[in-house]
Order: structure tokens, then C-alpha cells, then sequence
DNA sequence: TCGTAAACGGTAACCGGTTTCACTAAGGGC
DNA sequence: GCCCTTAGTGAAACCGGTTACCGTTTACGA
């Protein structure tokens, strides 16, 4: 069965399909019996516009891109959320890419990421935003820059808590070293001298800047972070079990760690559960990130919120201003919070 | 400044569109040097076709749309997982259409159901899957029926978990009514005979049948299942801590917890443990979907896997089959998993 | 009664690709 | 030498909308 278009539709309404499409947008006067008879052949028919001729003409299509490594991360799904309900009202669908999830290639991811960047723009979005990934490197490849500069030229790009120097895109994101040194000043007011720092790639600028507010806030209160306290690479549950049983392993033993997000926290929570440690008692924990989960597990995890839901939805905010023309600061920054939970504890004398 | 296209390319390498368009698609023999030519200034221009263009006469898009009801529900990034694997090698992108997240008012989620179906249909996708929200009544509207039917016509419809009688379209399931007994069973040998069933909404498919799956097993035993242990409604984990509650306020309270899906599960985990009861040893509890976080949670989850990725992952083997015109049969059924782990165990003498 | 602007609506160009058809030239079999 | 393929290419139609441009009516004030 052949769809109907607006020819179909003007034929049997007498009329030229201009005045169908007229009646479509409103964006002339139609008689109002005119409107009235093509409006009910509309009905008849279920008529639906194809999107693609529109789109093909009129240079916007409604579609944005997000491009984000694992959609099996729950802070990801958080900043979508956030997202989705500040687009959807405007008529806005989006294209889900995920680079990464069910399959942890990292040459791959960054392939992908190249794919779909191209398959985005052929695809005509309004935009993309990127979240992780290359562009959350500390030093972001030449090509990658170039790369997305280029794509940039056509489409407005978004950076979400990433960065592309050189490249100067628009970009939201939380004050991650902030929220380190909240973190860390939160285990110093416990009375915790002893602080690891464990998870995160040390090729990641979140990494970096999460490890160097710890660091930084210790340094200011004459307090040093042990070397081999310092424990990467990994942002898994997995990765996490792993850290806490190479720190119990050691001769001396921090009394705090802090992780580079939750589901790090999280493994190493279960694996000085597993070990039988208390906690909070034996060891103070706190995560980073605030998924859902933070607030659900025994004991509940202390962390900071990165305030997920609220990047998504000022990242929403800013495209519609970017597609409507309106001039938006280049650089959002969001403020980090503590969240204090159960898993931080002070010290035992 | 104006993109590039087929006539840019065309005039300055002194051919035809035509045969742009054959060296982009290899339709056709072309002359090594005009190849050549041609590829040239493609990549000095960095030449992206325009995928509206080309959808619009080849009648594809390699599009399709996914609409569910709550990204943040990590049943459902698992599902996305298993989907985006198999179709992104396919050079498909999806639509992610969250009917429901950040927002919680059912009447609206239907609305939006109703217009993203409309709005991808309109967007020309190669297919629509479906999760979750109306397609998992028990009893489906009279016009929700017609409508998905209205669409179905124009566009492949794949539902996952959920049915549409009178509509015959294609779907892939979790038998849940198993499922539910595989978990009743694993209570029983336990020893359970006081089994509570919360969580979920009466009148969802899937509540009514995990709910018939633990009474029939129970009655095969010989037993029954109290009227007022079972108690609905609600998905969350909020709603699992409140059902606890409830549960522990009775004078007669049951030795283990069947919850409708893990989330509801870590609720009442959560009460419990606040209330003072030891998990398993004075309460048992089992969940459903098996979500990342039920192999993390302390004690780890007990829990039905309702192979949510590789739901994912049949229905694009599905699309691709039915895009590529091949038969398939209607329905596909998995088979569920019990995931014995740390919350339940022998009821004590 | 006339002039002018607003209302109304049609024609055709346009968006940027793909594909059919027709044509030329070269190669191969007889 | 003739016919048939096949390689290689271009012109033009087509996909299904929107819109610039223009002509005809109609309403209304002078």
C-alpha cells in the first residue's frame, strides 16, 4: 500500500499542494471550508508528512545526537534523563550512540566514536553532544581535534564534562576538582590522615583533576597521599574489588578511600565487606558520581554528585539557544555536592 | 558556508552526478581514473551525502526507534546493550523515546507513547520495538490496539516482553509466568512456606503473571499464598521499602519476599535491614531482571534474569530478518534463569 | 466608483541524492 | 564483417515535501 502524500491528499481536495502544505503549517490564510475539507481528508487518510522531504528543505530535521561511551553506566542513563524530559517537549528525538557498552575495546570505542560523529552529520541532527570518551581525555589526539572541528563546522557540537582544547566548543560541565576537594575535605574533618585514591584512567582529564582536588586539599593541610596508595585503571565494580584487595594486601592500610565514581565505591565496598571489614567502621568510603545506587546500597555511599540529571538538562537548554541562534556562553560549570551517606565514618582514635 | 554535494563533486571533476553517485555506492563499473578523480575530491572537500536525500527515494533509513518507558531503570540500558551490539555493526542508528523517566504520570506517558510512535513513523524509520508501558496492559485499549496496528501497517513493529492481542505482531519474551516459578520453587526447597508476593501493578501482564507463577507453584504444594501479602503497587525502590514496612506491621509476618522486579527487591532489602532483620537469615528475598546492581548489592540479590541483553540482542536478529524481507516466526520465546546469590536461604527451625 | 491592501491559491523551482534509460565505444565469438 | 555484450557515462525523472513568486478575488475606506 502506498503511503499518502500531499499530492493524493490535493487532488481529491481540488486544491494545489501548496495550500495542503499551507494547511499543515498554518503559515498562510486558507479559507476556512478549504482547510476544513483537507483537514478531514488528513484524517481519512492518516496522513503523516514525511519528515525526511521536510527536513530535506526546510535544513532542520528535530534530531540531535548523543554520543556517550556505555549507556550501562547509570550516570549516563541520569544525564539523559535530564536530557529527554527538557527535549522531548519541543519536539526533539535523539539518536542513542554508545561506543563502548558490552564491549570494552577502547580502539574500538574510539572508532566508533568516529563513526558515528560522521554518521550523525550525514544524518543531518540539529546537533550532538558528546559525553566521555576521546574528548575526556587529558590530551586529546590532534586528529580527534581536528576531527571535530571539522564536524563542528556543520553541526553544533556539546561537550558534556569534557574538554577539546583548540577546538573551542560549547561545553557544560561540573567542577570536578571541586568536588575532590570536597570529598577530601569531608575524610580530613573525620579525622582521616590515610586516603587512597583508587579507579579512573590516568589518560582521563576527570581523572586527573579528581586526583590532583584530593591531593591538593591534603597538601594544604600538610598531608601527603602515599604513592602506592594511588591505584588506577578502572571504572567497573570489577575494577573496584580489585583495588580494595591490593590496598588490604599492603603492609600499612589507608583508613579512607576515595574512588573515582560509585560503581569503583561500590566494588570496594563489597570487597572489604567480603574481607571482613566494617564499614564504616574499619574504612570510610566515598564515590563519585551519585548514581541512583549510591543511595540504595548497605551502607549508603557517601559520594558527590556530579549532578547528572542537571547536565543533561542544561545541555538541552543550551542547543535550543545554539538552534535558535541566541548567543550562549561557551563554558557552563555546574557546582559538585556532597552527598554524605553512611559509608564515611570518623576515624577510631 | 554551503555544504558540498553530488553537483559540487560532479561539475569540478567533469562528470555527471550520476556518476558520483556510482563511485559512493559502487553500483556501477566506472573508469579507474574517474574513480579516482572523483574519491580525490571527495576527501579534499570531505564530502558527507545527504542521508535525508538518499533516504528519501531509496525508501530506508537505517533508522529505528525504541520506546520505553524509564532509561533510568537499569533493566533497560541492559536491553539497549544487547540491541546496540547487534545493530551498530549494521550501520543502524535508534532513536531512544524515554516515555516516562524524570516523570512519573502515567497519563502522560501514554500521550507520549502515542506521539512518538507518530513522530518516528513520520521520520520514516525502518522499524519501531517496543518495551515496557502499554503494550504491557493486561488488557490493552480497544485504541491503543488500532493504533499501533494503524502504524503497524506502515512500519515493522517488534514488541519485547509485551503483547497485543488482536494485533499479531512480532515479539520476543521472557516466559515471566517460568520464571516466577523457578524463584517459587528455589523458596519451597528452602523451606519457605510463608511466601509474600509485592511490588508491580495489577494491571500489568507481567505482574499478573509472576504472580500466578508463585501462587500455582505454592498450590501445587498444597499451599496458599495470604490475600494480604500481596501487595502492589509500584516498580521502585521506594515502593519496596514501603511494602516492608507494611509487611513487618502485620502480626503474622512471612519468611521471604518475592519482589516483582530488583528494584523493589533493594527496597525492601533496605527496610529490612533498618528495621533489624538480618538478610537471609531472618528474611529471604528474590527479585526479578537481575540489573547490574543485584550481583552488588549486600548480600548480593537473589533473582530471576530475565536475559534482558539478550532480549536485546534477538530483537535486532529479528528487524534484521524482517527488514531484509526474510519470514519469522511471531513470537520468540527465552527462557528465564533463577540467580541464586546471597538473600535467600533455609528458613530456620 | 475606484484604488489598494489583504486574503487566497496555483505554478514551478528547489532540497540532494538515486536510478532508469539511452547511447557510445570497445571487445569477443562466429 | 557482423552481431552481441559489456564497460562507461550522461540526461532526466523521481522521492515528497516547502516556498518564492505571481495572479485573482474580495473587503473596505475615500
Amino acid at each position: 500500500m502506498k503511503p499518502v502524500t500531499v499530492y493524493d491528499i490535493a487532488k481529491e481536495a481540488n486544491v494545489s499542494v501548496a495550500t495542503v502544505s499551507r494547511v499543515l503549517n498554518n503559515t498562510a490564510p486558507v479559507k476556512k471550508e478549504t482547510r476544513e475539507r483537507i483537514m478531514e481528508l488528513i484524517n481519512k487518510y492518516q496522513f503523516q508528512p514525511n519528515a525526511l522531504a521536510r527536513s530535506l528543505i526546510k535544513k532542520e530535521t528535530g534530531m540531535i545526537g548523543i554520543i556517550l561511551p556505555d549507556i550501562t553506566n547509570p550516570f549516563f542513563p541520569q544525564v539523559l534523563s535530564g536530557f529527554d524530559r527538557e527535549v522531548r517537549n519541543k519536539g526533539y528525538t535523539y539518536f542513542l550512540c554508545d561506543t563502548m557498552s558490552a564491549d570494552y575495546d577502547v580502539a574500538d570505542q574510539y572508532v566508533r566514536e568516529s563513526q558515528y560523529l560522521n554518521a550523525l552529520c550525514e544524518k543531518q541532527v540539529d546537533g550532538i553532544v558528546m559525553i566521555g570518551g576521546r574528548v575526556d581525555l587529558a590530551k586529546p589526539s590532534r586528529e580527534l581535534v581536528t576531527e571535530v572541528l571539522d564536524i563542528g563546522k556543520r553541526v553544533p557540537i556539546l561537550l558534556i564534562n569534557g574538554d577539546l582544547p583548540g577546538a573551542s566548543l560549547h561545553r557544560v560541565a561540573t567542577d570536578e576538582r571541586l568536588g575532590a576537594e570536597l570529598a577530601a575535605r569531608h575524610l580530613l574533618e573525620l579525622g582521616h590522615r590515610d586516603i587512597a585514591i583508587v579507579g579512573g584512567y590516568r589518560n582521563m582529564r576527570n581523572t586527573i583533576q579528581r586526583t590532583s582536588g584530593v591531593v591538593r586539599t591534603m597538601e594544604r593541610s600538610g598531608l601527603k597521599v602515599r604513592k602506592e596508595w594511588v591505584l588506577g585503571e578502572g571504572f567497573s565494580v570489577d575494577s573496584g574489588e580489585a583495588f580494595i584487595g591490593q590496598l588490604l594486601s599492603m603492609p600499612e592500610r589507608p583508613t579512607a578511600v576515595f574512588c573515582m565514581n560509585d560503581l569503583v565505591a561500590i566494588g570496594v565496598l563489597k570487597g572489604a565487606v567480603k574481607a571482613g571489614l566494617r564499614v564504616p567502621r574499619d574504612l570510610s568510603i566515598v564515590g563519585c558520581d551519585d548514581i541512583p545506587f549510591a543511595a540504595n546500597s548497605i551502607p549508603g555511599l557517601t559520594t558527590i554528585s556530579l549532578k547528572a540529571s542537571e547536565l543533561g538538562r542544561t545541555a538541552a537548554e543550551i542547543f535550543h539557544k545554539l538552534i535558535a541562534g541566541e548567543k550562549v556562553r561557551k563554558t557552563t560549570v555546574l557546582q559538585p555536592e556532597l552527598i554524605v551517606r553512611e559509608s564515611t565514618a570518623p576515624i577510631r582514635a
